[in-house]
RNA sequence: GCGAGAGUGGCGGAACGGCAGACGCGCUGGACUUAGGAUCCAGUGCCGCAAGGCGUGGGGGUUCAAGUCCCCCCUCUCGCACCA
């Protein structure tokens, strides 16, 4: 064993013996129970990973090795979600192609992985944008489509001219285009796919209560699905017999209220209603509120604007006419696009009401009997007034009564209503996974690609530039877009739009239980046995729509009968971000990017696996210190040098004390229980401690097993260096494959233990008392210590508290 | 605006309602050294010579006992955006 730890000469040779014995290797073994481990779907992106990054693969390698320490036979690999804009983006500002990029990045992102010590196997490496995996991911929209979940439907997005293509939310900056910062960017108008996620809603949120994720996590997913109960009810519009409005209100006990209506200017009733008058201004202003960018419609200091359509509706509760206007508040993508506004109730409908000088009746009144205030509106739950039948009830009473009466009169019926809205699927972009659909020119219309003939490969494309007609770059290959029906074998276009990056990620967990497999998207009996994960890690910036996605993707295939649970991911946690030293996030155009390849440079993968886990709590957010990796560094070299001398010393059975024994039960105890709950700044702390002690010892006031369970407990977190000791220590099998050491409860547990005396609250005396004394012998030597009498003087004890092994606490 | 989370030494952070500041960084002193940005030893919340007192963003409260529980306020971070 050399003298110097030195991580540049262990590590590399540490880390090909690992790949000639193959050690990551996941084999099936049956009767051990299973461990899959997963980290989310990571982008390789071209500028490869930060030290940001390895706060969350770091820490799932440890959970993944200390599992399979502990008897598990454990799943953890990796793959790439490789699709996406940034790929494409770089093609087009660089002319780097992504089928040459990805790979190329992808291989860094695996190599900056493996040289960080992480154990995965990757014989189940997969990549997303790879034929052989979006075959898949085409397969599974053709069953969502053929059980009704995807359908086509008018939906827009953001065009820049000057490019002459579809934009993403992230590439209009200020309401221009990222690449035309001076070209306001419009809306297009385009045919699209959509995904009926809003048809799983109530079991995506029921179903949250049953998994075990951060509760912030699950509220978001809550706020996200909004659901709300209500009622949907319609009032005719008077001159236009045929026609209503059709609107959803979660209070429609406040019907008698209604003294106007509002609809979205995109309500597609607005056109057929307004009148000659009022045409020119509606037109102007339907058209401004659509060109607003997102930025000025997130403003919430905005005042309410909306213009008179000259038409009216009948309030069948009040027998009025009420006037209909359109107002950029109501939103087409909610509820019907149509309110019903009672002023009095609602605060956005009383500031408009102000606005325009509209009547503002009273209905509702607080439940105390005093009168609603006068300078806003009364929302909250009360006594029904000047409501004709609703007079006198309870808000939740009237509430029903009017869904009776609706209902029995056939005007309308409780309703439940979610913000969430279905998932739009299609990209007008080159790099994705292609739709497998095809357009008859004859008559069969919408026909999809057989299964047999899947993948509809991606074409390889020198240099693309837009189609500049809003469809994806695809359409300028007549090679791909030319091809013959199906079901007539007439002439035929495909799809040229591409599925969301989310679609690949709503199903790559279940790849890698099989992921060669090739007549199917996955081995039954090999997701049978591995799946669901036993535990999901990543950003909670995918609290939402990953999440989501990945969830409803799920118990489609449960409902297909393709898989047998319904959660995918019932353990989640998120890790902490890691802030760039100067507390900005971590990226390449600020320049404070900290690489691990740097850190492992300077001080070995180790020491910067060890800072990883010890900089802060795994989950939350911390600043980047280097210092911290010279820290571990140390430590490292400092368990080198104690093993080295026990090592040296012949590794002597020798007879350490009962504290050392003690010591190093209770240690194993710490890091055991420490792990199993993901605080490895704690498990490493006490093995801080307990080095500081056994460091001072001769080689024969140690044993193996005091020695050993250090280098096991170390093994997960620091996996070179205690791969060296281990050897060193005289074993022939790997580290990796030895079983984490069994602490004795007997010996973990405390013979003496420090009681204090506190007199009224405050700590007069420590007592050290063998563990377990009574209260009497407790209070015994605590009423005959000098300090204790000191401070209760000539007064007498009202009153103890004891608490065995901690405290007594006497109250005078 | 709504929702969520967080405020503890010079710094990162420990702490089942029960000894606040574990562990580490930094700093101070010392040892060993030609040398030290190496290693080892000691010290290190604040005030005080000491006894002791004060201390977990601020203010109240519950309790024998509060960083921890309750109420009000302040600051910061993240997420969402007029959801009828």
């Amino acid at each position: 064993m050399d003298e110097r730890y030195d991580p540049k000469k262990i590590e590399p040779y540490w880390q090909s013996e690992w790949e000639r014995a193959d050690l990551y290797r996941t084999r099936e073994a049956p009767g051990r129970p299973k461990f899959y481990v997963l980290e989310m779907f990571p982008y390789p992106s071209g500028n490869g990973l930060s030290v940001g990054h390895l706060h969350n693969y770091v820490p799932c390698d440890v959970i993944g090795r200390y599992k399979r320490m502990t008897g598990f036979n454990v799943l953890h690999a990796m793959g790439w979600d490789a699709f996406g804009l940034p790929a494409e983006n770089e093609a087009l500002l660089r002319g780097a192609h992504p089928t040459e990029t990805v790979p190329r990045y992808a291989a860094n992102f695996k190599r900056q992985l493996t040289i960080s010590g992480c154990a995965y196997d990757w014989s189940r490496e997969i990549n997303s944008s790879s034929p052989e995996y979006y075959r898949w991911t085409q397969w599974f929209f053709l069953m969502l489509l053929r059980r009704g979940l995807a359908y086509r439907a008018t939906g827009s997005q953001w065009w820049c001219d000057k490019c002459r293509t579809i934009l993403a939310n992230e590439q209009v900056v200020n309401g221009c285009c990222w690449r035309h910062t001076d070209n306001p960017v419009t809306k297009k108008d385009l045919e699209q796919w959509y995904i009926k996620i809003t048809g799983y809603a109530d079991r995506l949120l029921e179903d949250l209560d049953g998994i075990d994720w951060p509760e912030p996590i699950k509220l978001m997913q809550r706020n996200w699905i909004g659901r709300s109960e209500g009622a949907e009810l319609a009032f005719p519009i008077t001159g236009h017999p045929k026609k209503e409005v059709r609107f959803f209100t979660t209070r429609p006990d406040t019907v008698f209220g209604v003294s106007f209506m509002v609809l979205a200017p995109e309500h597609p009733l607005v056109a057929q209603i307004t009148s000659g008058a009022q045409r020119a201004a509606v037109e102007r202003y339907a058209s401004e509120a659509r060109r607003q960018s997102e930025i000025e419609r997130m403003s919430t200091v905005k005042e309410k604007t909306g213009v008179f359509t000259g038409a009216y509706a009948h309030n069948v509760f009040t027998k009025k006419d009420i006037p209909i206007w359109i107002a950029d508040y109501v939103l087409m993508g909610y509820g019907t696009g149509a309110i019903m506004a009672a002023p009095g109730e609602d605060q956005r409908d009383f500031e408009f009401a102000i606005k325009y000088g509209l009547e503002i009746p009273r209905v509702t009144a607080p439940a105390d009997g005093s009168r609603p205030p006068a300078d806003r509106a009364f929302p909250e739950h009360g006594i029904a007034i000047n409501s004709g039948f609703l007079d006198g009830k309870k808000t939740a009473d009237a509430l029903r009564a009017v869904c009776d009466f609706a209902e029995r009169n056939g005007i309308g019926k409780p309703t439940v209503s979610y913000r969430m809205r279905d998932w739009l699927i299609s990209r007008q972009r080159y790099w994705g996974c292609p739709i497998p659909i095809v357009y008859c020119k004859n008559e069969c219309g919408i026909v999809p690609v057989p299964e047999d003939q899947l993948p509809v490969r991606l074409p390889p494309m020198k240099d693309y530039q837009p189609s500049g007609t809003g469809r994806s770059p695809l359409a300028n290959v007549p090679e791909f877009v030319n091809t013959t029906c199906p079901k007539c074998g007439g002439p035929a276009e495909r799809e040229t739009d591409t599925l969301d990056g989310f679609a690949c990620s709503s199903w790559y967990f279940l790849r890698f239980a099989s992921p060669h497999e090739a007549r199917a998207p996955f081995d039954r009996a090999a997701v049978d046995y591995w799946l669901p994960v036993d535990l999901y890690v990543g950003g909670a910036e995918h609290a939402v729509m990953h999440l989501l996605y990945a969830r409803m993707w799920t118990k489609v295939m449960f409902d297909a009968e393709l898989i047998s649970f319904q959660e995918p991911f019932p353990v989640l946690r998120n890790q902490g971000v890691v802030w760039a030293a100067d507390g900005q996030r971590m990226s390449k155009s600020k320049g404070n990017v900290v690489t691990p390849d740097a850190m492992i440079e300077k001080y070995g993968a180790d020491a910067l696996r060890l800072w990883e886990l010890f900089m802060g709590p795994f989950d939350e957010d911390t600043k980047w210190n280097e210092s911290g990796v010279a820290a571990t560094e140390r430590f490292i070299v400092r368990v080198w040098s104690w093993v080295r001398r026990y090592v040296e010393a012949g590794y002597p059975q020798g007879a350490p004390s009962e504290q050392t024994i003690h010591r190093a039960h209770k240690t194993l105890r710490a890091v055991t229980v420490q792990i199993e709950q993901m605080r490895f700044n704690t498990a490493l702390a006490a093995m801080m401690e307990h080095l500081n002690y056994v460091a001072r010892l001769e080689p024969t006031a140690l044993d193996r097993f005091v020695v050993e369970s250090f280098v096991l407990m170390l093994a997960p977190m620091a996996p070179y260096v205690s791969e060296e000791l281990w050897r060193a220590l005289g074993h022939s099998d790997s580290v990796h494959l030895a079983t984490w050491p069994v602490f004795d409860p007997a010996l973990a547990h405390e013979d003496t233990v420090t009681v204090v005396v506190q007199v009224n609250g405050k700590v007069r005396e420590r007592l050290q008392v063998a563990a377990g004394t009574s209260e009497d012998e407790v209070k015994a030597l605590a009423l005959s210590s000098d300090a204790v009498k000191k401070h209760l003087g000539d007064k007498t004890p009202r009153k103890f508290i004891f608490i065995k092994d901690k405290m007594l606490s006497v109250v005078v």
